[in-house]
DNA sequence: GTCCCCGAAAAAGTCAGACTTATTTGTCAC
DNA sequence: GTGACAAATAAGTCTGACTTTTTCGGGGAC
């Protein structure tokens, strides 16, 4: 992913990230800079851009003449790449996984929807290279080359659907979806049937059918929710 | 909204982050955070601070040698409030209005369909009494009266999704719908058809009945799309 | 002429210490 | 009990010196 340490203070951030979000500090309680600064060996500099940057993603709150106190996780900014791959690393995995899918579930379609009629020529070829890949790589337990391209299909799609906000949820459904296959289990091979509606999907967007595209891409995170057990009855 | 000056770096940020995701600074123009501190009169280790803010948000990047290059728009975190709020301020309005209504409109029904099925009684209480003072503010250009309650009923929708990811996009919807009122054009009084949607969405979650909540909010979110002359053809 | 290595320069990064300011808390007078 | 004042505390700010990394340019070897 993006470089670990690119200087002190994110070498703590390191540390002090995943700690926060683990629940390691529970809301509420109150952490003193120059501690923290002795604690991890650093200047009191290096402690408190570190703090900054916590407190940018509202994970905590610097108050002078009491500290810098943790914020409730209802405040935090659950879109942050990086609180999303700390979370993602810690015990909070299971469910941060859940509400990753079912957003997943709700943008996955509209994007699809929006690519089929603004789609290039490009991504409409690039998406259906994509498809052929993990055609290529269904059987035979080519898990990573199917990953590869699956991943890299569901960006295309995002980031054909021309809304920035789409396009940068995919970084969010890489992690998603190699979680899966890495993390979690998943030893034999793709769905025949999921790989089927990605061609679809390719095809829909390439003949501009947003309805089709929309639908199939529906039937495609339905199938993702179901693998973890959330239904709709 | 938050507070503006949360001290010295908080007042350069005020600054320098409208004037970056502005475009005042063009993709892969370089500072020097001396010069910066200079300019801002401010010490360095405060502008290092501000730098360090900036660049959790991905919207530039720190290198030896080198200095504080401004990265690539597709790059910024655009979900964060922050940034979100310094583009709704400046030229950039637009464009972000049009991303955030068609996220909401992929978002909200969703949020509607798993509002239904886990809603507290509570909240359906809370969501019945944000559609009557709409239905009760809807007449007689009382539009900040409607704004309140039509806010308000978007977010208990939001928080009662369950997933907090739709939940944190409170804020947002609240910004848009903010925004729409105040600043765009908005004269008369709203739509009779939007109110009594919103008194169905109220029932319809109340009763439990999933499709329903799903297919009206869709409804409603079309028309906030119309709005915006973002049609689907 | 091209290529490679080395040294100098530039800018961020780090540290330490002194000082300022806001906020809380506790005490004392009323 | 209440209100005002004083002390304590931790964040906030500033400054100056030093380190480290990276880039750029020159000079030598081929």
């Amino acid at each position: 992913m993006t470089t670990p340490g690119r200087g002190l203070h994110g070498r703590v951030l390191d540390t002090l990230g995943p700690a926060i979000t683990a629940g390691d500090y529970p809301p509420g309680s109150v952490l003193r800079t120059d501690e923290l600064a002795q604690h991890f060996e650093v200047s009191r500099s290096v402690m408190r851009e570190a703090v900054r940057v916590l407190e940018s993603m509202h994970l905590v709150e610097s108050r002078r003449r009491v500290g810098v106190r943790v914020r409730l996780k209802s405040e935090w900014n659950v879109y942050d790449p990086q609180v999303i791959r700390w979370r993602l690393a810690g015990a909070d995995r299971p469910n941060q996984l859940r509400s990753l899918t079912i957003l997943r579930s709700a943008i996955e379609p509209a994007a699809a929807a929006l690519a089929a009629r603004d789609a290039t020529p490009e991504q409409c070829a690039e998406l259906t290279a994509c498809a052929l890949g993990m055609v290529a790589n269904s059987r035979g337990h080519k898990l990573d080359g199917y990953l590869f391209h699956d991943v890299a299909f569901h960006r295309v799609i995002l980031a054909a659907s021309g809304n920035e906000m789409f396009a940068r949820l995919g970084d969010v459904v890489a992690e998603v979806l190699t979680g899966r296959t890495h993390h979690d289990v998943m030893f034999e091979d793709p769905d025949p049937a999921a790989v089927t509606l990605h061609v679809q999907v390719a095809e829909a967007v390439r003949e501009g059918d947003a309805a089709r595209a929309e639908q199939l891409t529906r039937e495609i995170t339905v199938g993702a929710l179901q693998e973890l057990d959330i239904l709709a009855p």
